[in-house]
RNA sequence: CGCGGGGUAGAGCAGCCAGGUAGCUCGUCGGGCUCAUAACCCGGAGGUCGCAGGUCCGAAUCCUGCCCCCGCAA
């Protein structure tokens, strides 16, 4: 059965590896054109496409795929596994497939269909989230579900943590699943009603919301685009967040405890979160530990409250 | 030429503008206190101040060039 993937983030990485390594024949892997990233603008390759590379499997990445899909159909594959793409298909794209094409999606369909699936269950505070394979449609991760498999979210967790978690199991899930689709020994079942996810963007925190909604935030958007704060001319990425007890009745947004042995806790408008890891601008990523021993903040200082939209 | 911050002890920073003794917090090592301690007290070790030139009696500090790291924006 000849195989193409297509995939452009890490997330996607695991998968293919976990493909190739069933035994499958990838014929060609598809994934985003190399975009500039940085200050310098430097052309860089999707994750998956370097993996690409590392495996020698043959890399196809048009600008447009609904306009650019010939060398797509040359490869004359069985069938086509979506994982993170990013680009959306047409039907002549999903007609290049006998046995069709199956996506693997980070979230328990039909909830988070869309693109930060991962980052929005933990923003929304979720504890559970999963992986689905499901057959690839015209709609927005609206196909019919193949299989899915859950997955708790922990405390612990940030988006960096939970997305390698969940991309291992779609690795195992999507190779659970190919010997089914080979046979054509599965029933599929269709979607209820769902609702789709916005990417996530760089978002300034409001402390006065509760403390596990700032904590949620700043572990969903982290290690990017990044929950952050300001006061003063300093301005901070968080990384690392966990809910914290407070006593202090003071405005939230308050830094009520900034010492090495304590950490830096911030008053929420209900309980406190401490920060734990952390990023000034023009730094490096530190720990708040390291952080304060420079100490740019003291107990008593305010973060800056975002106006309400 | 997109905007901006930075490179000083193992870590995080101050000192630079107004050149003249290498400073702070943490860690580390040794000692003390304690039933005990990540707590407290005393003491010590540890730095080519990113690199190369220049100015100067004297440069972390002023000037020139270069290297590297990072935030925002794309």
């Amino acid at each position: 059965m000849k195989i193409v993937f297509a995939g452009t983030p890490e997330f996607a990485c695991a998968p293919l590896g976990a493909i190739l390594e069933a035994g499958y024949d990838v014929a060609a892997v598809l994934t985003q054109p190399d975009k500039p990233q940085g200050r310098k603008g430097i052309l860089t390759p999707s994750p998956v496409k370097e993996e690409a590379e590392r495996l020698g499997i043959a890399v196809l990445q048009p600008e447009k795929l609904r306009l650019d899909y010939a060398a797509l159909a040359a490869v004359k594959a069985d069938l086509m596994v979506t994982c993170a793409y990013g680009q959306i298909l047409t039907q002549e794209v999903l007609d290049l497939f006998p046995l069709g094409v199956w996506n693997i999606h980070a979230s328990l369909l039909p909830a988070y269909r869309g693109a930060a699936p991962i980052a929005r269950a933990i923003i929304d505070g979720c504890r559970e989230t999963g992986v689905t394979i499901m057959k690839t449609e015209l709609g927005l991760d609206t196909g019919d579900i193949l299989l899915s498999e859950r997955c708790p979210i922990y405390d612990s967790d940030d988006c960096g943590t939970l997305s390698d978690r969940l991309s291992r199991l779609g690795a195992e899930l999507i190779v659970a699943a190919l010997p089914l689709i080979e046979k054509g020994n599965f029933s599929l079942q269709k979607q209820g009603q769902g609702f789709v996810c916005k990417k996530v963007e760089r978002t300034e925190v409001d402390f006065t919301r509760p403390s596990r909604e700032v904590s949620c935030l700043i572990r969903g958007l982290s290690p990017a685009p990044f929950a952050y704060a300001r006061t003063g001319e300093l301005t901070l990425n968080f990384w690392f967040a966990e809910e914290a007890e407070c006593g202090e009745d003071v405005p939230a947004g308050t830094v009520v405890a900034a010492s090495p042995k304590e950490g830096l806790v911030v008053k929420c408008g209900e309980g406190a979160v401490r920060i734990t890891e952390l990023q000034p601008a023009g730094g490096r990523r530190m720990s708040a530990r390291d952080f304060l021993n420079g100490r740019k903040l003291a107990k008593g200082m305010q973060f800056d409250i975002p106006r309400t939209v």
